[in-house]
DNA sequence: CGGTTCGTTGAAGTAACTCAACGGCTGTGG
DNA sequence: CCACAGCCGTTGAGTTACTTCAACGAACCG
């Protein structure tokens, strides 16, 4: 797979991403080491691997989580294009949780042994290593009020709200207002704490009161406000996010 | 109140916490604006709040929660000696979680405006707080994966093994074995996504079964592994700890 | 083709919720 | 000093949201 180098990284221009120095950039250039390719359902990090590599996912979707030991499964966060990967997970003796490849994925490698000449010699990349970590852990904060608190009905309405936000950020929706969603029910059953049928049939009656579509892997919000109306949704403001 | 000068901080005494050099320590001492007061009930960030102070917990309990527009509640996680507050808050334009003192509670501000020196000058302490951020979402997900996936009873069992281990962790255990506790069971209800009564249904049962004893605001673990495995619990290890 | 994955639906069971009431404790004011 | 209100924990009864079990159709793939 070809390596994109990251000055001319497409992501950096459409997206809501916070422009960088050329210096820095080009620091941030010298610490990826290369491009990888990952298929869909494979795992990118593995719950318990010790000093996992870091990554920025530079297109596709993935997943966080984390299970019992019985093999029932929560699912964390999404993660879309932008993200970092296992930065967290290499602070700890063992990764926490797993990180899994929902679509085929690409994800740009960085040198975790240039995490420390980052923290020396780019202060401000370092804090925005900082804000990317705080900002991980409000979407979590965000998944776990819902979880707790919400419907089964309201929590659909949020996630499908939450996505198509985040995804339509970073330049996925497509000209209908359509989006790609690889998402199965059951991976919408894992986020949310509910069973797979239950799941069904709640998305179901929201599809029927009109508030989504759902064709084949392509989702379109056909009533954007009740949706947010049912989800209890208010957007969290945030003005520019970095990149890695 | 007094002010504690860093380099005689009882927590960096007996903790799990990790040295800091001279200069790092009389860094953060100098950042150290003033020693806070707050009251049980109290709320030390409210949500919204742009720009709240940042502080170390010195002494007390203190809760993260976020809420709906229609009241309901979500606990997102508990916050004990040495836990940095409001830290992530202060990354965007808003607050997007309140934090409230449980019992009254000692804080030790920081300046704000120290913070860009802390990451110019101090990368490894810069690093810490990095640490400290993606620790707390470890905690999240964690809390996550059991309101997700956990039954009314293991929920319990997890959150207690939880606190007891933590609070431990800091000093917090009493001669006997026994530990000042002091969650209302709304408190739990909130955190584990419950109603208040049946929260209070499944502590009885598991009070019965002899997992531990509350009396008053004190609590005993009396059978630590029977409760462990009901939680499914395992810890997650953790060698050292910054502390700011 | 046959196997697999994913979505859909019905029926029956149960975990958790709501409503309601009461007891103990604490603080407060007459 | 007692009366009263407020908070917290406790318990019973009835309801509901969600679960589990089971079965089947459509699409996809080797």
């Amino acid at each position: 797979m070809a390596r994109v180098p990251c000055p001319e990284c497409p992501l950096r221009r459409h997206g809501p991403f916070k422009p960088y120095s050329e210096d820095e950039i080009a620091f941030i250039n010298q610490m990826k080491k290369r491009h990888v390719l990952v298929h869909a359902g494979r795992e990118i990090i593995s719950a318990g691997d010790a000093e996992p590599a870091i990554y920025t996912l530079f297109a596709g979707w993935a997943f966080r989580a984390k299970a019992l030991p019985d093999g029932r499964r929560q699912i964390l966060n999404f993660l879309l294009p932008g993200d970092l990967i296992g930065f967290q997970a290499n602070m700890f003796e063992a990764s926490p949780h797993s990180v899994e490849a929902l679509t085929d994925v690409e994800l740009c490698q960085l040198d975790r042994g240039k995490v420390w000449d980052l923290y020396r010699n780019f202060p401000e990349v370092a804090f925005d290593v900082t804000w990317l970590t705080a900002h991980e852990e409000m979407l979590v904060d965000e998944n776990l009020l819902g979880v707790g608190q919400r419907t089964a009905q309201e929590k659909i309405a949020a996630l499908i709200m939450q996505l198509c936000k985040r995804a339509d950020s970073v330049g996925l929706t497509n000209s209908g207002g359509t989006l790609e969603f690889p998402l199965t029910q059951q991976h919408i059953a894992d986020a949310l704490g509910l069973s797979l049928v239950h799941t069904n049939k709640s998305m179901r009656k929201l599809e029927k009161m009109g508030l989504y579509e759902i064709r084949g892997r392509s989702l379109k919000m056909t009533n954007g406000h009740a949706l947010k109306n049912l989800a209890h949704y208010f957007d969290e403001p945030i003005s520019k996010r970095p990149l890695l």
